[in-house]
DNA sequence: AGCACGCCGACT
DNA sequence: GTCGGCGTGCTC
């Protein structure tokens, strides 16, 4: 009986999404299984594709039926429980079935040869330490996610303030599971991957890790994932993609800083790992651990729905180290008493003190999602949409507009809250930022570190030697200074203007804002040296600026939660995001329009509630345009079908995501 | 995605 | 008469 094999060929097409029939050989039929990759003709030419299935019966004519050449030289292919994984990613983020296999393949097609020696010690100067003895409320938290594991297996949410020892309890579970003879995945955001963070792993484990990190070659990464493979290691470290490391006896999947946006692939498919590694704890029966300080809503809105079990460390594991004290300066007032410049007095008083001191300081720029919102330097009221509850974007040619709704109003001379003439679109860059410091203090040494100044190769790592090796006073940057980075001798972090990320254009801008300025302030006095954050801001009466403030995380989850209740933002509902773009701006826009059409005529009925199509917040970008819709629905799996149908019309020039 | 096949304009 | 433009269509 001849054997068929149900190929998905390995060129992502949505006209090519679906399986393809060849013959396999006899001599090959033991070794031809589901999940192998194999090389076959494909036109007139040789292309390789994945067994996703074996038949006996030919679906179309025996004679079209070509035989396949043979397994791919150096492929391991993928085992049965990512093909369904894969299989679900496709419907989840809407890819083809090759852009999902590919994604849940161990080793890719050769990557580029790089810098490796991050993370692997010379062992010898390890010295494995005993275990650390857990205090009472990282035992009761370790034994819940054992326990939880037996039971109902939901995912634990550990939410433990910075400082809590969450790493303790992630090596006590650990621990047990290899006890258990049972492997870990343990997610940590690319950026925090140094030998320093993992330096307690390694004394704890010893050679049962394995590191994989974005700048090992292909080859390093597959020696790791061989290892696993046979079992000969119980952890593996790495970024998002490491979630997909083929092990046999997976027991325990922790994301480390699961609120971390870094855990989004900006590539199709845009997979989110918390999603995708909750549905491989579901497949494999793994539990699954997500640790954090600062929670995304998403997952703290779970806990409290009780999808998540809950598990808290409110104690600060070394008593030694004390939250920074943190000033917030309204400027507003500095407006009112005549200082235009960037710097409050308070600020600029407490950067001559570090000065001379000899201290470090880090002013941070927080640029993330900006988009040229308008605010009155007065009153501080940003100008928003009264539909979207949104910040307005200043457009050329003088017009406001959201962003998702498209309102659009005339850029107005007074603030329509309290009349003052002082109304202003808001934008500094890191560099005018860079030479404002060095005018106002001549003597300080200053460095800068922006996506401009980190370009090169090993820009990032330059930097922050430079800075940590203390050829430096002042590091002024954007988000990317205020992430994992340990410098002792900073004492004083200064947040120029709160408001940039407060009023930007995206539903999440609070939540967002809150993240930046808990981290930036968790930067200050990390060593002996006592620490103080001055967070500079035009509205110091916003909870996000206050509950950051307090580091009361808690707190800030109860003002945010019913607001986007209010309007049926994530979590309270679904929210599906469609960018379609195009070379020629009115042509972008009228597709866009028809696109919008098609998902009213299908489901409006159905509760979707269609925003848009208006212009991205970055409208054109490389001479490509941009248009952007969202559509809302309170049950989050409905906007499945409306993707799919998105992505059915709209082809390459569309781009979805679900939140 | 590629690469054929195919049907109309200017060239050795 | 032929070379070649890139518009549809197919690949097991």
């Amino acid at each position: 009986m001849a054997v068929y094999a149900d190929v998905i060929v390995n060129i992502s097409a949505s006209a090519l999404d679906r399986t393809f029939q060849y013959l396999v050989p006899e001599a090959l039929t033991d070794s031809v299984r589901p999940g192998c990759q194999v090389d076959i003709p494909f036109g007139n030419r040789q292309i390789s594709g994945f067994v996703i299935g074996l038949s006996e019966t030919p679906e179309i004519e025996e004679d079209k039926i070509l035989p396949l050449y043979g397994l791919s030289p150096k492929s391991t292919g993928v085992d049965e429980k990512r093909m369904a994984l894969a299989a679900w990613m496709r419907d989840r983020y809407g890819c083809t079935m090759n852009q999902a296999l590919m994604t849940v393949l161990p080793v890719k097609r050769t990557a580029r040869r790089g810098k490796t020696k991050v993370a692997s010690p010379a062992l010898e100067e390890i010295s494995l330490a005993p275990a650390p003895k857990l205090n009472d409320e990282q035992q009761a938290a370790a034994a819940a996610i054992l326990q939880e594991m037996q039971a109902a297996n939901r995912p634990s949410l550990l939410f433990g303030v910075t400082g809590s020892g969450k790493t303790e309890v992630y090596m006590a579970v650990i621990a047990e599971m290899i006890a258990r003879r049972k492997q870990t995945i343990l997610l940590i955001p690319e950026i925090a991957l140094t030998y320093q963070n993992l330096k307690r792993f390694y004394e704890r484990f010893g050679d049962r890790i394995g590191v994989i990190n974005s700048r090992q070659s292909a080859g390093e990464k597959s020696e790791t994932i061989e290892k696993a493979q046979k079992g000969e290691i119980d952890l593996v470290i790495g970024p998002r993609s490491a979630l997909f490391t083929p092990m046999p006896n997976l027991g325990l999947i922790i994301i480390d800083e699961e609120h971390e946006e870094s855990y989004r692939s900006e590539l199709a498919p845009r997979y989110h790992s918390v999603e995708v590694a909750e549905k491989l704890s579901e497949i494999t029966g793994a539990g699954l651990v997500l640790g954090s300080a600062t929670p995304s809503l998403d997952s703290f809105y779970k806990a409290r729905k009780g999808l998540y079990q809950l598990l808290r460390l409110n104690r600060r594991a070394a008593a030694s180290s004390i939250l920074p004290s943190v000033h917030v300066i309204d400027l507003r007032e500095e407006m009112k008493e005549g200082n235009k410049s960037i710097f409050s007095r308070c600020l600029r008083e407490k950067i001559e003190e570090r000065l001379a001191k000899k201290e470090q300081i880090m002013l941070f720029l927080n640029r993330r999602g900006y988009a040229g919102f308008v605010s009155c330097r007065s009153c501080g009221k940003a100008l928003k949409c009264p539909h979207c509850d949104v910040g307005l974007t200043y457009h050329r040619g003088g017009s406001l507009q959201c962003h998702y709704c498209g309102y659009r109003i005339p850029f107005p001379d007074r603030c329509p809250s309290c009349g003052s003439p002082y109304v202003a679109a808001f934008g500094t860059g890191t560099q005018k930022v860079e030479s404002l410091v060095q005018k106002e203090f001549p003597s300080a040494r200053v460095l800068r570190m922006d996506a401009d100044t980190t370009k090169g190769k090993e820009g990032h790592s330059r930097i922050l030697s430079a800075f940590a090796h203390q050829s430096a006073d002042i590091l002024v940057g954007t988000q990317m200074i205020v992430k994992g980075h340990d410098f002792p001798r900073v004492s004083l972090v200064g947040i120029l203007a709160a408001d940039l990320s407060l009023y930007s254009s995206d539903f999440r801008a609070a939540e967002q804002t809150f993240d930046l300025l808990t981290q930036a302030a968790g930067r200050a006095g990390r060593g002996a040296l006592a620490g103080e954050v001055v967070i500079q801001t035009y509205t110091p009466e916003h909870y996000a600026v206050q509950t950051a403030a307090a580091q009361d995380y808690e707190a800030f989850f109860e003002e945010e939660l019913p607001r986007r209740q209010l309007l049926h933002y994530p979590p309270a509902g679904g929210m599906l995001s469609v960018t379609v773009s195009g070379p020629e701006e009115a042509e972008n826009a009228s597709f866009a329009a028809g696109l919008a059409e098609s998902i009213r005529q299908g489901f409006a009925e159905t509760g979707a509630d269609l925003i848009g199509p208006s212009p991205h917040f970055r409208s054109k970008v490389q001479d490509i345009y941009r248009q952007v819709m969202f559509v809302k629905h309170p049950v989050r799996e409905s906007l499945l079908q409306i993707q799919e149908l998105v992505q059915r019309q709209g082809g390459s020039r569309v781009q979805t995501d679900i939140f």
